[in-house]
Order: structure tokens, then sequence, then C-alpha cells
DNA sequence: ATAATATATCATCAGGTGCTGATATGATGA
DNA sequence: TCATCATATCAGCACCTGATGATATATTAT
């Protein structure tokens, strides 16, 4: 093949959007519906800026998408099969979670609440 | 809730081998079969010792199942849900592309050819 | 107009991650 | 045994990415 390495490229950007912890709580938290941009500043208890950033990286990629009211600004999931890739791979994780978690060969943290 | 920051990290491990393009191209090439390390090499051009790597990685995190037979090791995805799951990525790509092709947020290298 | 709130942007920096090349281990065949 | 092939491991490097803190912009309220 080696062929469509621009789709495979496509695609491992697409799963960038939930690869890392930051983003993947903020996907996690608009799951149950749309949020202002404070109220997932609490919700995920990153900095504004932080959330900020990862919300433009996002939207850009398509994840979620922003609906300005006033001076707020609602996010939401883009599509539902946004939440339905994350409760496949709950469902996966239920399965594999005992490799995943001694799988130490990257550093993705997990830090006890 | 800032609780399961540790169901949130294991998932963002368990995305992490989706979102490297060596690794998707390697789960890619696993979607229709079992193959050996070398197959593996052939199909998607990566060098050896990386995809050797990239493996000990998606088996490590129960991605990919190894299967030694001689000399030769046989890798194939550990469950359909993986298959399930990138098939998912394809059909929301064909919805968010464009926005994933814009997003120039991250370097993920989409090399033609 | 001024202050306060909500969100976005930016530079900087520490740390992590993937690739390469060399080498080690293990298995088969001559 | 020796050579060859298949796979794994490891050190080193170059690069990228995420977090922070400061600041900018926009909106509402007083």
């Amino acid at each position: 093949m080696i062929a469509d390495a621009q789709a495979v490229g496509l695609k491992a950007k697409l799963f960038n959007g939930f690869s890392d912890p930051s983003r993947l709580s903020i996907l996690e938290a608009l799951r149950h519906g749309p949020l202002t941009v404070t109220e997932i500043v609490h919700t995920t208890g990153l900095a504004q800026s932080n959330v900020s950033n990862h919300l433009g990286c996002l939207r850009e990629c398509g994840l979620v998408t922003r609906e300005p009211q006033g001076r707020y600004v609602h996010y939401q999931l883009s599509d539902q099969r946004v939440a339905v890739l994350l409760h496949l791979a709950d469902e996966l994780l239920a399965d594999v979670a005992q490799g995943v978690y001694e799988c130490t060969r990257y550093n993705v943290s997990i830090e006890e609440s």
C-alpha cells in the first residue's frame, strides 16, 4: 500500500483530538450537552487559556462546534458519532484496560483525583 | 467532575495508539488480517526497528496481539471493536475531513504518494 | 465611560516522542 | 557449526507539543 498515506495522516490527526488527556476531558465534559468555556474550565479543572487552546484545536479538526451567545460561547460535540466513538472506547477499555494501565511506554499522565 | 481523571487518562492512552501515523498505518494494515512484522514493514514502508517499537506499544496497550510461529511473529488486531473504531473514524472523517485537513495546529505529517 | 466578565491569542519553555542506526536475540537451514 | 533470516532492544538526537502567564479583544453592567 503506502498509497493512501494521506488518508492515514488525516485519520491520525482526527484521533489526535482524543489522545490528549486535556482534550479528551473536554470532549467527555461535552458528552452530556453544550457548555460554555467557563463551565468547561470548572468541569475539567484546566487553566482557561489551556482550555481555549484545546477548544481551538478540537474545533479546527471538526470535533466540536462553536456557538457564540453574547459574551458566552457555547461549545458542543459536532456529531453524535464523536460520542459513539467515546462510548466504543469505553467498551474497548473495559476489556483491554489492564494492558493499557500497565503500558508504561507513554507518559499520558494518570493522576489520581 | 475532575473525578475520574484516571479513566480519562486511560482512555487517552488508548486513543494514543491510533493518533500516530505510523501506528495507525500498522493498525490499518492489520485490518484485513494477521501479518508478520516483515509484511507490516513492506506494507507500511516504515523501518523495521520502528515497526517493532510501535508494535510493542500497540501490544502493551492491548490493541494488537502477538502470536509467534517459528521465527515469524504474527500480529493481529486484538478485538474486532478496534476495527469498528477505525471504521467509525472513516465515517466521521468523511464529514469533517475538510476541517481536519485545514487544521494546521499539529504537524501530523501528511506526505503525498 | 469605566469596570468587570468571558474568551482568545501569544511567546516561552520544559519535557516527551518518534526515527534512525547499530546491535542483540532467536530460529531455521545448509 | 555456521550463515542467514526474523524480530527485538537500545541510545541518541531532533523535533514537536502542552502548560503557563501575560495580554488582547469583546461583551455586558453600573
